[in-house]
DNA sequence: CCATTACCCTGACAAGCGTTAGGCTGAATT
DNA sequence: AATTCAGCCTAACGCTTGTCAGGGTAATGG
């Protein structure tokens, strides 16, 4: 990573036609490789963007075949949403049923977004860029798991400030900080880059603890200072 | 503001059909007109779910009209978010000579990027969505604008680094984490929610503050005590 | 009064879209 | 040996896309 916001890499114009099967996905069932063609086309191009004989020509095959594997294109787009939401809502669950303290909640909850879309990221990024493309019946299913995972995690922030160790005025706006936050790293991270997940991870904890923590709080389980010499912040 | 994430006002698919030009535009040249209800479309849709035939049809003309006054689609969007990103830079172009400290600066380009992102949500929000719909030449040209602003606000960051004030271990993951939180408030902020733009800029504001300052640092412009009562952070 | 210009129109173009109908093939199941 | 069925095909459907050529009309400026 390191560089700019990134989303950009196979260039819009000239998209590199005709299938070669991507190898990385020659031993999955068709079902699993239509999945995957379709969330790298949605990651970089979006769902209008997105053609059924792009997914289709990358795995050679027409585009007709595909509907004997999905029904239509949205159905692609709804089910990969859903599947990576469900799955992001389940680890906040499993966090926020842990019996920890606010503090070791929250560290453990951007904890678990940052590496969720940092090595996630194309699902990440689609399920929460492409709202607009859902049909209204599938966008009330997604936005309620949505809602869940809001109400999941403003419930740590209260806590926290009910303990007296958050400093959060406004909860709304203090969790769409934190979540878009953790969020974008789906857009800007890459695992080529100098930094793996886990130390990006890190320094937005160390960042977002900072933030709120009150200085009669217990510094948390910060595993090590912020800054590498001069001074250990908070 | 204070709700979900937003960006999902006029639901896709049954969008209201046929042109009543949105009187907020009477008075403006046509140009404009395109402008305006061309940004309209873009955030709601995106470039390839936004139409020509959309676009003048909400002005209650043909599409082929448009080109009289645009050559192309692209170049509708180019213009866009070339003005709009020239616009943002210079801003921070203007903080970062006044000669200020960091901590100031700091506290100036977070409050003039946040501002800007929730008053002209559309334009900024479509700008930093839709690199992947430039062509080539036209993303070159934006990538360096947004290239320089980057620049900028690292000087800044590592300035304040230098000095001892700011605790920032690896600045382009810090930056990144501030402007896209910053940036994200163009996504769920809402100029009819309880909060004014002001009050966002303020709180964030605070947040970053908390995030960065050593605490040997001189507290900067702090308006106001970050929680309503018991503690005031830093 | 004539010429220019700004602006919009009709009508069409080639291309691309999601999707469907219907048929072929080869392997698995009975 | 007969049947089923997953998986792919071709061919086409109706529609939408960005864009262009060419023509009209009303206002402007000499």
């Amino acid at each position: 990573m390191a560089g700019g916001v990134g989303t950009l890499l196979p260039a819009a114009p000239g998209r590199g036609k005709r299938g070669m099967v991507p190898p990385s996905l020659a031993s999955a069932s068709r079902l699993d490789q239509i999945r995957k063609v379709g969330c790298h086309l949605l990651f970089h191009f979006g769902y209008s963007g997105m053609t059924m004989r792009e997914i289709a020509s990358t795995l050679d095959i027409k585009a007709a075949s595909l509907y004997h594997h999905f029904p239509s294109k949205q159905v692609i787009l709804f089910e990969l949403m859903q599947g990576t939401i469900a799955e992001l809502l389940r680890g906040l669950q499993e966090i926020s049923e842990s019996g920890q303290e606010p503090e070791q909640q929250l560290d453990a909850a951007v904890r678990w977004h940052v590496l969720f879309h940092t090595q996630k990221k194309e699902e990440a990024f689609i399920s929460h860029s492409e709202l607009r493309s859902l049909e209204e019946k599938n966008l009330r299913v997604i936005l309620k798991l949505r809602r869940e995972y809001e109400r999941l995690f403003d419930s740590i922030l209260k806590r926290g400030r009910r303990k007296g160790v958050f400093q959060v005025k406004n909860t709304s706006v203090v969790r769409n900080c934190i979540l878009t936050m953790c969020t974008a790293t789906a857009g800007w991270f890459s695992p080529e880059g100098p930094l793996p997940a886990e130390a990006v991870a890190d320094e937005i904890g160390a960042f977002v603890r900072s933030a709120l923590l009150t200085d009669t709080a217990t510094p948390a389980a910060k595993p090590e200072p912020v800054v590498a010499a001069d001074y250990s912040g908070s």
